[in-house]
DNA sequence: TGAATTGTAACTAATCTTGTTACAGTTATG
DNA sequence: CATAACTGTAACAAGATTAGTTACAATTCA
């Protein structure tokens, strides 16, 4: 279970409320859809919502709706709202800075994870959640 | 210690085997420069002889050399030589599919998976080995 | 006042990656 | 031909990450 799903149960819940509407969705139904624990929706939700694409409440008939309209929530914010993580990793241990290629070789390869990165953020961003809509539909 | 660097790894072992020229390196030498063990090592260039980058030789003065010159050993390469896992892991559990969101979200974060796959060959393919090298120095 | 809901902490279980030991098989060399 | 030096590979331990779960305080509506 260490594989990280949080970027597709990102788009999974936000597709949800933005069939919602203006109404608020509880995390216990979205739970459901995801087929996972309503905790587990719920810390999601809460970085959603640092990242302004969605706003809760809490209390009786409390809930969550998106904070935006969904042709303006492009799916490279989500990505960036919720994915921490780099697309490789460095070595655990630093390398032998007394070999040339040790001593260069994280330089040159923190670059390329920028780069890397900026690719997927620029191909994500081809897309909004409202895109994602019409795919479902 | 869950993080994959074996892209990383497989880079800076490239590299390093590229500046010994036709000379075999021994997975010891290679491993003190990573600072790990040679079983390590030896598994990734398994992986990477499956890929005919480089080619090793068993037994006595036995080692290791590129099966290619530098400047025809693209990133993207060593990429899907070493890194076997998506970008992002699809719901562990199947989501509800009497939801028409958990129904079809799946395929459509598949056709993303590959999208984004995509742009990562797509930017590792515009390095090779040589230009690794150049930046080393 | 009471019921319902979010936010959050704490812990467990599953899974992945690396590190390590061990050893069979292969090859160069004296 | 015997020995030493390698690779290839299996098996297991250790560390880290992620999701799942329980529990509960805080908040809000009726």
């Amino acid at each position: 279970m260490a594989a990280n799903s949080q970027f597709s149960i990102a788009v999974h819940i936000l597709t949800m409320l933005a069939t919602a509407g203006d109404e608020r969705t509880k995390s216990d139904y979205l739970a459901q859809s995801v087929n996972t624990n309503p905790v587990v929706i719920r810390r999601l939700l809460c970085n959603l919502q640092e990242a302004d694409l969605v706003a809760s409440h809490v209390g009786a008939s409390g809930g969550t709706r998106l904070a935006q309209k969904p042709e303006n929530i492009k799916l490279s914010e989500i990505y960036k709202a919720v994915v921490t993580g780099d697309i490789f990793s460095l070595h655990p241990k630093t390398p032998n800075q007394d070999c040339p290629v040790g001593k260069n070789i994280a330089a040159v390869l923190c670059g390329l994870q920028k780069e890397i990165d900026k690719s997927i953020e620029h191909k994500l961003a081809e897309y909004t959640l409202r895109d994602v809509l019409k795919m479902i539909e």
